[in-house]
DNA sequence: ACTTGTGAACCATTTCACAGCT
DNA sequence: AGCTGTGAAATGGTTCACAAGT
């Protein structure tokens, strides 16, 4: 049914942020919702919720809206799609970051599996964090095949990036999750998704040094986002 | 001499890379470099770097590109403008995340000064962590007011989110930068930026499933990025 | 010959606005 | 009356391509 004309991955993360937001509504009794109100939850705009629901290929009805379970169930088929079993990640880097992620991403809430933590810290490998025992580094590759991970996490230092990420993208990972504050060059099939923990900060700061003053008179308006 | 016709969001994070990248290349014993010397850095392309450059109202020279030194002022002009001092920032929610996080803005390689730390855990609070006694979140109003923050982690759970946001906007933050996988609503002069680590996760994955099987004649081009 | 600066073209994404349904 | 689905318009961001400088 999902009218997939391969959507970009500014859709695929509204689309995976619209699944956690049915699930939660599952929970409630709630049967159905209008793209107003899911677009509320979700910050966006009425009409982006509606054309991505259109993208999907899910059609709602005008009198009672989307059917959230049926919705979900669509989205679930599009998102899941392909996934024989459930992804498997490795994580490189267990500093203070890593940790953090390794019991983010560690738990049964999270919909991808890390099957293994790796550090190169001869004080790190053997002990336990957060329930993954750490492995030395040279380990990676062979989990990575053995186990088929798809996904690589990356919190080394800087200047370990690059090589820790040649090292996964030769072991097969298909995608890589780049905390280190560096771009990475891979292979083009490989796909990279950066998150530059210092550039989100200080993009923060600038913008909140520049953002309009209050005015005097605010109305209390129903913000448009 | 910056021509500023206010940037957007996305040019201010890239500036924000240049001068990182710049800072780099000065600790070497480089003078100058040329458009594309900094978009192979960055991993972007050429013209997008000499864009944001002319942007920034920056000029190079044919002959020799751009003068390292001179740029990196013109950044630092540009992206410090307004700034008294140095920026305030507090966090909220000591997790594994928000212990990471204080490790991460804590040191003096940030640029922003991290001046509080808040729980609501009585177990976490007076203790350290990174050098930060974490105190009880009812004195982040005071604190934010004292000190002239303008920025606030939010690293707390989803629950918990919006309350707490509330609490730094009131105080008079002026920037949030959302840990919580839960979008924020707040008033529309104070700048939210979400890092949803649970979509991220999910599109690497989906983008990682999904990306193209790797050609068997690749021809080791010198990939276009 | 190789660069920069930049108008114009291109492309992606979002929003508008309205026909059609219930 | 109030919604959805969607073509069309608008917006925003990136890349092209070339004149001009060295």
């Amino acid at each position: 049914m999902p009218r997939r004309e391969n959507l970009s991955a500014r859709t695929i993360g509204r689309l995976t942020l619209y699944r956690r937001l049915l699930e939660q509504l599952m929970e409630a009794e709630q049967t159905h919702l209008f793209s107003h109100e899911l677009a509320e939850r979700a910050g966006i705009t009425a009409a982006q919720v509606r054309r991505d629901i259109m993208n999907l290929g899910y059609l709602g009805s005008p009198a009672r809206g989307y059917d959230i379970h049926r919705l979900g169930e669509c989205l679930a088929e599009y998102l899941d799609a392909d996934a024989r079993g459930e992804d498997r990640a490795v994580l490189a880097g267990v500093g203070n970051l890593g940790q953090a992620l390794a019991s983010y991403f560690g738990g049964q809430r999270s919909k991808v599996r890390l099957v293994g933590i790796f550090d190169t810290d001869a004080r790190k490998v053997g002990r336990n964090f957060h329930g993954h025992r750490c492995h030395p580094l040279e380990e990676l590759p062979e989990v990575v095949r053995q186990e088929k991970v798809v996904v690589g996490i990356l919190a080394v230092p800087a200047e370990k990036a690059q090589e820790v990420a040649n090292l996964m993208a030769e072991a097969g990972v298909r995608g890589v999750l780049n905390f280190a504050p560096t771009p990475l060059t891979l292979s083009a099939e490989v796909y990279v998704e950066n998150v530059d923990l210092s550039v989100a900060m200080e993009r923060v700061a600038f913008m909140a040094r520049h953002s309009r003053a209050p005015k005097e008179d605010t109305k209390e308006t129903t913000h448009k986002q």
